[in-house]
DNA sequence: GCGACAG
DNA sequence: ATCTTGTCGC
């Protein structure tokens, strides 16, 4: 039988200072830098051997309004040449821990590193080099998004992309589009994120055609922000990465296929 | 005190 | 996050 573990039991009174005490313990284990062996294909090459960035993984998790804990959780693989997905695998799952605005990883990342961990033993090819995952890396209250604590338990360089700004450290969506509006003329096509004590915390982009409203882009793990704004540009066929929107459209289609067969028996 | 708050 | 059809525009 299913023994509860204490990451399974939720408890509103002391999961807080529990879960802040967690990620400051994950972060001293945070690398902010880039910290990899492959280049991207644009880059100069002078090493012909060199390995060059082809597997790059994208993670969510999706939820249906009916079933409150129910949820789907997805990891995709990308082949960077051609944005086509070369791997996906699902799992379904009850979630027993809330949302908590700051805590995102608490819900999510237990999924996500079941279907890394699966992977990895399996040996497959595939084997991301780079995960993109929906959510913040750094740009975070306490600097420890789930994009950085994805990375660090998976030991991968990852990217955390938000589709709406946490605001923290005086920033707001305001502010941003008043930056957008002032370095328009510069042809800038993303904007700095600067905390209150003047640290950049990622970067908003507007990275499709017909869209005004930008990406949130922070490092998650073994990357640099400018490594990461790099990536996502190769990877933007439209507002959202395709890696990370390609594992929200087959987790969605995934859970509902699944809450229907469901019905049937 | 009040509102805001990744997914 | 979740649900959801048509419809506006290039």
């Amino acid at each position: 039988m299913e023994k509860k573990t204490s990451d399974d039991v939720y408890n509103p009174a002391t999961a807080p200072e529990h879960w802040i005490r967690a990620q400051d313990s994950l972060k001293t284990r945070l690398v902010l830098g880039d910290d990899f062996a492959w280049l991207l294909h644009d880059d100069d090459k002078p090493e012909l051997d060199a390995t060059v960035l082809r597997y790059v993984g994208g993670v969510d998790v999706s939820y249906a309004k009916e079933h409150p804990t129910a949820a789907c959780g997805a990891l995709v693989v990308l082949d960077l040449t051609t944005l086509e997905v070369v791997y996906e695998d699902f799992s379904f799952v009850h979630l027993n821990v809330p949302y908590v605005p700051g805590f995102l990883a608490f819900r999510e990342a237990p999924v996500v590193l079941e279907l890394l961990e699966k992977m990895k033993i399996s040996g497959h090819p595939c084997y991301p080099q780079l995960l993109m995952v929906d959510g913040n890396g750094v740009l975070h209250p306490r600097g420890f998004g789930l994009a950085s604590h994805l990375g660090v338990l998976a030991d991968l360089p990852s990217i955390g992309i938000g589709k709406n700004l946490h605001c923290i450290e005086g920033l707001s969506e305001a502010g941003v589009r008043q930056l957008f509006t002032a370095k328009a003329e510069l042809g800038e096509e993303y904007i700095a994120l600067h905390g209150q004590s003047g640290c950049i915390l990622g970067a908003a982009m507007v990275s499709a055609q017909g869209s005004t409203k930008p990406i949130y882009i922070s490092t998650g793990h073994r990357i640099s922000l400018a490594s990461a704004i790099r990536i996502v540009k190769l990877t933007c066929k439209f507002r959202v990465p395709e890696a990370i929107r390609q594992a929200d459209i087959r987790s969605r289609a995934f859970l509902q296929r699944h809450l229907k067969l469901c019905l049937d028996h």
